[in-house]
RNA sequence: GCCACUUUAGCUCAGUUGGUAGAGCAGCUGAUUCGUAAUUAGCAGGUCGGGGGUUCAAGUCCCCUGAGUGGCUCCA
């Protein structure tokens, strides 16, 4: 019987009943036979080697597809597990899925401990099941079946993973010596993969539950070039040069000290010079939106966090609190600014005239974050949240949480942070105990934000289960040089606390209302910021943003007094600008501005004296001539001008 | 908090099977007064993260602990 089979252009081919992916890419070509790497039927990804009963839309996937690249790790995870086992007898499995780079298998070794130093075993032992040239062979299981064959062997993690699986949906996939409960879809056989590296190795937690036994996590990549394998490397190097942790040291940005304690940062001359201008930036834009400005203390007392509720939630994960000469009376370090604010609203009565009203302060916060936590710059222990509480009707809500986006999208401009994701994050309907406040204010704001999203068109992600406990948010998320993931801006619809600490307004029909609070904060904390922001620029601010602007380099102790006048003039026309008047040449001297990454080098000598110039030289760029010093005033101001666009 | 690894001068790193520490850069002093990514000579700088143990002898081996890194869990 003939099938007809869609290819991606629409045109139709008729196959012999059964054929399979990789039939049809041989009759497409050689070359494509030789790289496809999984086939999409209809919906599904399904191996090549599958037969296709009925008609089909079809698409097949290289390495230069997601697809094909899932297939050609998801293969080389069965194989690492292979190798192991061979290695390593009697090791039990978790699972081993292909990840956005490469793979990973949870393994446990029981008693044995593995290091990296083993790694190169397990590749050469990976490499010869590689040259074996092994099949992978879906076979569909009777769960009986799988569940005698996994308990024979002792595999008690899958025997617990075949429990979730409905019989009739149970698939094993075969190759050389290791059988694996597979969903596939797999590669034909071994031979796409020609370079493999181990990369890391880690506890993970089975089923991700921390009370569970800890696995070893091994994570590895592939390639189907010995050639990409090594630019991959070279990759992750230049990903390392980004580094925040490292470029915060190299440009003398911030440090830490053992002695300060972990987690708590020290911002250094230049990187308080940067982090304020941030604020500068941020406050006037939030001027301009009607916010107005507070300030609060530090600490609170424990029964602004009983009212609160976090005290309840945190109060056993946080720093302990600080007592008093008074007996019993008890301090918390400020975990968020929220429950200050709120009292701040409460000061006085309100009217729905009034509203909203957005109280701002960049208050800085204390969290005790698990040890294993924290993270350069990007996870601390004591932060400054660039925070704001709106206080509005429940009319009012949609409005002002597009106001905060415009904010957020007006700074991620200024910073031309293009490569970000909208998370949505909404309660876990199955597990709605876990949260506090009631189900239809839950639902309203919900909608209030997917509204907002679908209306801006932004790039969302929705994920349930992530909201806080205390209502859904929105959080942009940036990923770091090593695509590593993390939330910047923030915004987070809350009903719940100004329940709890009873806040109203009055209504124009002379009754008591509630209002509807939003957190938001457009940077999320100035440390995460300027670290993913330091990521993201390799350290080369925009020149409004830079610490140092210019820097005066003179050729010789002659021209010092020239240099003076410059750095005089400069300084007079608000540009942040500084002398270099060591005794080196100028070569030293423009190599190490160069690696500070300061935006402008002025070299002066005896021409610039004579002219009334500097000698211009652009970081990264290279000597752009003579100018002028009234004219390189302008252009600095221009280009600054260009950077911030309104603001 | 959990798993693995790391921790030597301000920074980046060497230190063989245990035999009481070394380089480059930075710093200081001097010479040099120099034109677009490192002038040169000399000097100084470390109780090898901290504590305990084994040993005739510990940077090196063992135990406890701090900090950091990669993940897991967590992230108000």
């Amino acid at each position: 019987m003939m099938i007809k089979i869609t290819l991606p252009d629409n045109s139709v081919r008729e196959f012999q009943g059964g054929t399979t992916g990789l039939e049809i890419a041989k009759s497409i070509s050689e070359g494509l036979a030789r790289n496809v790497m999984a086939v999409k039927v209809n919906n599904e990804v399904w191996d090549l080697t599958r037969p296709i009963l009925t008609d089909a839309r079809i698409k097949l996937f290289t390495w230069e597809d997601p697809e094909g690249k899932a297939a050609m790790w998801h293969s080389s995870a069965h194989l690492m597990a292979e190798a192991v086992e061979l290695l390593y007898p009697g090791v039990k499995f978790g699972i081993g899925p292909d990840i956005e780079n490469g793979f990973y298998y949870d393994i446990d070794f029981g008693s044995h401990s593995i290091s990296s130093d083993d790694f190169t075993k397990i590749e050469n032992k990976f490499l010869e099941l590689v040259r074996e040239k092994q099949a992978f062979v879906r076979k569909e299981v009777s769960k009986p079946d799988a569940v005698k064959y996994f308990t024979d062997k002792k595999d008690e993690y899958k025997v617990e993973l075949l429990k979730d699986l409905e019989d009739g949906q149970i698939t094993f996939y075969e190759s050389g010596h290791f059988t694996d409960l597979c969903r596939g879809p797999h590669l034909p056989d071994t031979s796409p993969i020609k370079a493999v590296k181990l990369l890391n190795i880690a506890g993970a937690y089975w089923r991700g539950d921390e009370t569970r036994k800890q696995l070893t996590r091994i994570y590895g990549i592939t390639f189907p070039k010995q050639k990409d394998l090594q630019d991959y490397l070279v990759m992750l190097e230049e990903a390392k040069k980004r580094d925040h942790r490292k470029l915060g040291k190299e440009l003398e940005l911030f440090t830490f000290s053992q002695r300060v304690g972990a987690g708590l940062p020290l911002w250094l001359p230049r990187g308080a010079q940067v982090r304020e201008l941030l604020e500068q930036f941020l406050k006037k834009a939030q001027k301009k939106a009607g916010y107005v400005p507070v300030i609060c203390p530090h600490i609170g007392h424990v029964d602004l966090y009983k009212t609160s509720g976090h005290y309840q939630k945190y109060g056993e994960s946080s720093f302990r609190p600080i007592t008093t000469p008074i007996p019993g009376e008890e301090f918390f370090l400020k975990p968020m600014n929220c429950p200050h604010h709120c009292e701040i609203y409460k000061a006085m009565p309100r009217s729905y005239k009034d509203l909203p009203i957005r109280l701002a302060e960049f208050g800085t916060v204390y969290r005790y974050e698990q040890s294993g936590e924290l993270h350069g710059l990007t996870r601390v222990r004591g932060f400054t949240q660039d925070d704001a509480h709106i206080f509005c009707t429940p009319d009012q809500v949609k409005d002002e949480f597009k106001g905060v986006m415009d904010i957020v999208m007006l700074i991620f401009k200024a910073l031309d942070f293009k490569d970000f994701v909208v998370q949505i994050s909404l309660r876990d309907p199955g597990n709605k105990e876990k949260y506090i406040g009631s189900d239809e204010n839950w639902d309203k704001a919900e909608k209030a934000i997917l509204e907002v999203a679908e209306e801006r068109k932004l790039n969302t992600v929705i994920v349930p289960g992530e909201a806080a406990f205390y209502g859904p948010k929105m959080d942009f998320m940036v990923k770091d040089a090593l695509g590593r993931k993390w939330q910047l801006g923030t915004i987070q619809v809350d009903y719940n606390l100004p329940e709890r600490f009873e806040l109203e307004y009055i209504g124009n029909d002379n009754q008591k209302h509630r209002p509807v609070m939003i957190h938001r904060a457009p940077f999320g904390s100035m440390e995460r910021f300027v670290a993913v922001l330091l990521e993201h620029t390799a350290g080369n601010f925009p020149v409004w943003l830079s610490a140092d602007q210019a820097i005066v380099l003179p050729i010789s102790e002659k021209f010092h007094d020239y240099a003076k006048k410059v750095l005089e003039l400069l300084n007079n026309s608000d540009i942040r600008v500084r002398i270099d008047v060591r005794n080196e040449k100028a070569g030293k001297k423009i190599r190490d501005a160069e690696l500070l990454k300061i935006p402008y080098m002025l070299v002066v000598g005896e021409r610039e004296e004579q002219n009334g110039t500097v000698g211009v030289r652009r970081h990264g760029a290279g000597d752009l001539g003579p100018q002028k010093v009234e004219d390189f005033i302008n252009i600095v101001r221009q280009e600054v001008k260009k950077e911030l666009g309104d603001l």
